[in-house]
DNA sequence: CTAGGGTTAG
């Protein structure tokens, strides 16, 4: 008996002794604390005791924000229906629910129901949740509709109303009608500017965000700004990369007590990443006393953005160690990041877990499943996904477009681009960048100068670079050269670059000369041109220009960089350097060329000798040319991996003309799939073809 | 008994 004594609504018997009063506050309680459990204990004490809520109000009311609240709409929704009389807090209650659970287009149906069907007027609470699902769903006509109303009923005066009316028309990208409420009464608070502000932000509107900051800072003291504010100062200092504002933002945010702010940490590890400085934001990271998934995924977002991929991988562990849950954008991050390494065995491994725990059909996941998996050199195998996916959005698109394009499938490209119109799906600027490049010359014009119009897509420099290159591979270089010269576009090294490359191919020497002229006028210490150059003179045997082009090299002081090659068996990474003798096996690799060496020379192929070795000895050059390290990878895969497993080879340096040729004879002695994929694309090689078709 | 604004992906 003495145990129930302390408990206020027991009797000393342990019965239950509750009055309407403390029926309705233990029900607001529990919906508060989202406490269903304890919620659910009322609920069934109000059957037992024999109190059919169906005609009380309240208590109805209640019970319908508790299910509401806790995500149980779908009985908070029976609750709703099976009330004789419904008053406005009914509507209010269920339709909360179904705004916080995403359905906002329920509400508005609702909404319509309650003023036609009940014959009641919105108050200030039914209109604020409507004009939330307004700016959800950006329905601009109906977000109006209540500001006309809200005008005339008075409710206008009430800041929430305000304040969400400012939020519709910001979400709606109408900035004078924001800015309109903002300035007419009752006087902006700090919550408005926040909900100008987010919608703002959201709308990628920089310039009018930039302007209402500067009006809140004048408007609004310091001691008002709370974590939302905070956010939002943090992501205008993201998207400008201003780390000196930020850093003013950040010690703000310490003097305040902010950062102990879930979002507000977040977004400070956010800040710190776009801004590029990693180590202040691993330090920011590593002293946060609260961090949840979204913190974990910013950081490893932020290590990607800055293409420290195995540092996101790494801290991942960190991540499960601590038991935190990945989500859907956790998964999406890792697998980009597997993406930016090629890395298949991982990506793979995170394949499997994000099939175990039903994410896959998630849209980022999809997206970052394509990139890693055609970056990892497998087209086909990325198409699958693409064709699997539920819901495909731009980036699913341009993903697969672009990585057909660099694997030299431009048909497929192009088919791709055509179902995607198909689809009502609307191309963007990234989506012409990849179809561009999979193109003949009269497509490419026909693409740049009618579909991107079409679009509305205003073409940039990648699209003209990439009209340069078309120009460049069907051999018409004094075309690709004026179009150059007399376009008013600024080139870039890329640009020229890809005009030398088309002379190198061409062996178009005078104009290559003038290229690499411009190019090293432009960038004086750029190792890639000087590269081209002298393989561009050795070609035409020039020698005399070779060495002149070593001999600059050496004076500026311009190392090549090391040719390295790379396979994965298994989860290893195997890593070669040309001239290789490090490797373990390294006899039995070199063995391997040889032998491969001499079965392909039965087939046709004749070594060919480039620039560097006009003064070796005869006999000393094919080994010079055996120890080329993709050679080495690739005759290392081959010993490796069962037959007709396909294998995929990465290089650092672009891949040369004669490991391009032996890789040819190799895939059709072999009868293996050869995927070689170079600085700049993939080359498929099967059946004694590259899908390049010889042009890289 | 009902109410606004938030962080992560390409």
């Amino acid at each position: 008996m003495k145990y129930f004594s302390n408990v206020p609504f027991l009797n000393s018997d342990g019965k239950i002794m509750l009055n309407a009063i403390d029926i309705r506050k233990l029900l607001k309680t529990s919906s508060e604390a989202k406490n269903l459990k304890f919620g659910k204990t009322i609920h069934a004490h109000l059957i037992i005791s024999n109190q059919i809520t169906r005609d009380r109000v309240i208590e109805r009311n209640s019970l319908i924000n508790l299910y509401s609240k806790c995500g149980e709409t779908s009985t908070a929704r029976y609750l709703f229906d099976k009330m004789p009389k419904r008053n406005v807090v009914s509507w209010g209650s269920i339709m909360a629910g179904y705004l916080q659970h995403g359905y906002s287009s329920e509400v508005i149906e609702l909404c319509r129901n309650m003023i036609n069907v009940d014959k009641l007027c919105p108050n200030k609470y039914i209109l604020a949740t409507v004009l939330s699902c307004c700016s959800n769903c950006r329905l601009f006509d109906e977000g109006r509709q209540c500001h006309g109303y809200a005008f005339k009923s008075g409710l206008i005066f009430h800041q929430y109303v305000k304040n969400a009316l400012v939020y519709m028309y910001s979400m709606c990208s109408d900035v004078e009608g924001a800015f309109w409420v903002l300035n007419s009464p009752p006087k902006s608070d700090i919550c408005s500017y926040n909900s100008v502000l987010n919608g703002l932000l959201d709308q990628d509107d920089m310039m009018e965000a930039l302007y209402t900051l500067r009006k809140m800072v004048a408007d609004c003291e310091f001691e008002e700004w709370d974590g939302i504010t905070c956010v939002n100062v943090l992501r205008v200092c993201a998207r400008f990369k201003d780390l000196r504002s930020g850093k003013q933002a950040h010690s703000r945010i310490l003097k305040r007590g902010l950062d102990s702010d879930l979002f507000v940490g977040s977004s400070m590890v956010d800040m710190y990443g776009k801004c590029g400085e990693i180590l202040s934001m691993r330090k920011v990271f590593d002293v946060l006393q609260t961090k949840n998934v979204v913190t974990w995924t910013a950081i490893l977002a932020a290590y990607l953005r800055n293409e420290c991929f195995e540092e996101a991988l790494k801290l991942f562990l960190e991540m499960d160690h601590e038991n935190v849950e990945p989500n859907e954008y956790t998964f999406a991050v890792l697998l980009n990041s597997c993406a930016g390494m090629s890395v298949l065995g991982y990506g793979n491994s995170l394949h499997a877990r994000v099939e175990k725990v039903g994410m896959k059909d998630y849209t980022v996941v999809g997206n970052a499943l394509i990139h890693m998996i055609s970056k990892c050199g497998l087209v086909e195998d990325a198409d699958m996904i693409f064709k699997n996916m539920l819901n495909r959005d731009v980036v699913s698109w341009n993903l697969i477009i672009s990585g057909f394009s660099y694997h030299g499938l431009g048909g497929e490209s192009r088919d791709v681009f055509h179902r995607m119109l198909a689809a009502k799906q609307q191309p963007n600027y990234i989506t012409f960048v990849g179809l561009l490049s999979a193109c003949g010359v009269d497509e490419g014009f026909y693409y740049l100068n009618h579909m991107m119009r079409e679009f509305g897509v205003e073409p940039g420099l990648e699209h003209y670079t990439c009209i340069i290159g078309l120009l460049g591979r069907s051999g018409r270089l004094d075309e690709a050269e004026n179009f150059m010269k007399s376009s008013p576009i600024k080139w870039d090294v890329v640009a020229w670059r890809t005009l030398l490359n088309a002379c190198h191919i061409h062996r178009d020497y005078k104009l290559g000369k003038r290229v690499s002229d411009i190019l090293l006028q432009m960038y004086p210490n750029d190792v890639g041109t000087c590269i081209l150059m002298s393989n561009m003179h050795a070609k035409s045997k020039r020698w005399d220009k070779v060495v002149a082009v070593r001999k600059l090299m050496r004076e500026r002081n311009l190392k090549k960089e090391p040719g390295l090659s790379w396979t994965e068996i298994r989860n290893d990474t195997h890593v070669f350097v040309s001239d290789d003798n490090e490797h373990v096996e390294s006899d039995l690799i070199h063995e391997k060329v040889k032998k491969l060496m001499s079965e392909i020379k039965l087939l046709g192929y004749v070594p060919d000798f480039i620039s560097e070795l006009h003064d070796v000895e005869e006999e000393q050059k094919e080994d010079y040319l055996r120890y080329h390290s993709e050679k080495l990878a690739i005759a290392y895969a081959l010993m490796k991996t069962p037959p007709r497993a396909p294998i995929r080879v990465f290089k650092n340096l672009r891949m040369c003309e004669d490991c391009h040729s032996a890789t040819k004879f190799i895939s059709k002695v072999t009868k293996r799939t050869i995927i070689v994929r170079d600085v700049n694309r993939f080359h498929s090689f099967r059946e004694g073809r590259c899908s390049c078709a010889d042009y890289w």
